[in-house]
DNA sequence: CCGAATACTTGCGTATTGCAAGTGATATTG
DNA sequence: CAATATCACTTGCAATACGCAAGTATTCGG
């Protein structure tokens, strides 16, 4: 018996467009920004997804970490060292991410109004950003994020991450 | 005198990252569907906008195409033939998001949720969406959107769209 | 056993989205 | 030129999503 899909055969979707349907996933304020923690900086816990320095909403952490899993991005699990956590893990999709979150970073990175902004952070991180406007160091990046997520590790390992001044 | 920018330096934006600017100007369930008309299907008019597959409200569409203009990726212009409409262009900001767009697509065409959708559209869209599960073609079709977004034309050029079998 | 940590839920106010209808200006048709 | 259609919206209202503060159940460490 074949996945139960709606007789218009586009499962509840609003079109069978493949921007639409990543919209549908990830086309909200905050799936993305969570998704960055877990590959980027190896958040893993609700709480720690919870010291994002945009400071989720609690409740609103908990709506979009469900939406995720049941798109299958995302998988919980418990923890088998404290019971008291769950942790939360990127699938095969997830992984797939990897070059739309790079490819976000590298838009902003080219554009005036975030460049005016004043920016913070680590000096891993902005190396990064800038590394992105090479397309030769670009794709030498991605496949890194990439080999990092599949080790079950993350990009920014071992640096301590500065946080937003608005968060003291 | 430079633009005004909150004392925080992050001119009201929730934090200094990258992705999270990029989330802040896209990251809604209709910015990217109203790009992705304009780049593939060149649709430049509040009327041509409103008859997305996905069904776009009236008010919302509004609301958006401010924003959009307002976060500099789309710029409004008068109808030099018909002065009833008004014309929505791609900025150089929004041309720099053909890359985000593509990388939209080709993470929806190797996700397995999406491929089980019933999929109708042209045999170019099909051809397009293929294409982009070969990194060098993937490439090049890239370039060919951008060429076509220079030109002030559009990727599906000639090309009859075949509507969402829900709006019927 | 007890206080702290963790992953939530609940309640409530505001903001965004969805739906249907209406409006004023301009274009087209007879 | 008058009637009608088109176009880009606005308005009103209901439903959903988000933001904020507080509370709860379970588990951990001592």
């Amino acid at each position: 018996m074949s996945r139960t899909v709606a007789k218009d055969g586009l499962g509840g979707r609003r079109s069978d467009c493949p921007i639409n349907f990543a919209v549908e996933v990830l086309g909200d304020r905050w799936s993305l920004v969570i998704l960055r923690d877990i590959v980027f900086w190896g958040k893993r816990t609700y709480g720690e997804l919870l010291r994002s320095d945009e400071r989720i909403a609690t409740n609103v952490l908990a709506s979009r970490l469900r939406h995720l899993e049941k798109e299958g991005v995302i998988q919980r699990s418990p923890d088998v060292h404290d019971r008291r956590k769950d942790r939360y893990d990127l699938t095969e999709s997830g992984i797939a991410l990897i070059p739309l979150l790079v490819e976000l970073t590298c838009w902003s990175a080219r554009n005036e109004r975030w460049r005016s902004l004043t920016h913070g952070g680590t000096e891993a991180q902005h190396r990064f950003v800038a590394g992105l406007l090479d397309a030769r160091t670009k794709s030498r990046l991605v496949r890194k994020v990439h080999d990092a997520a599949r080790r079950g590790s993350h990009f920014f390992e071992g640096i301590t991450p500065v946080s937003n001044p608005r968060n003291k």
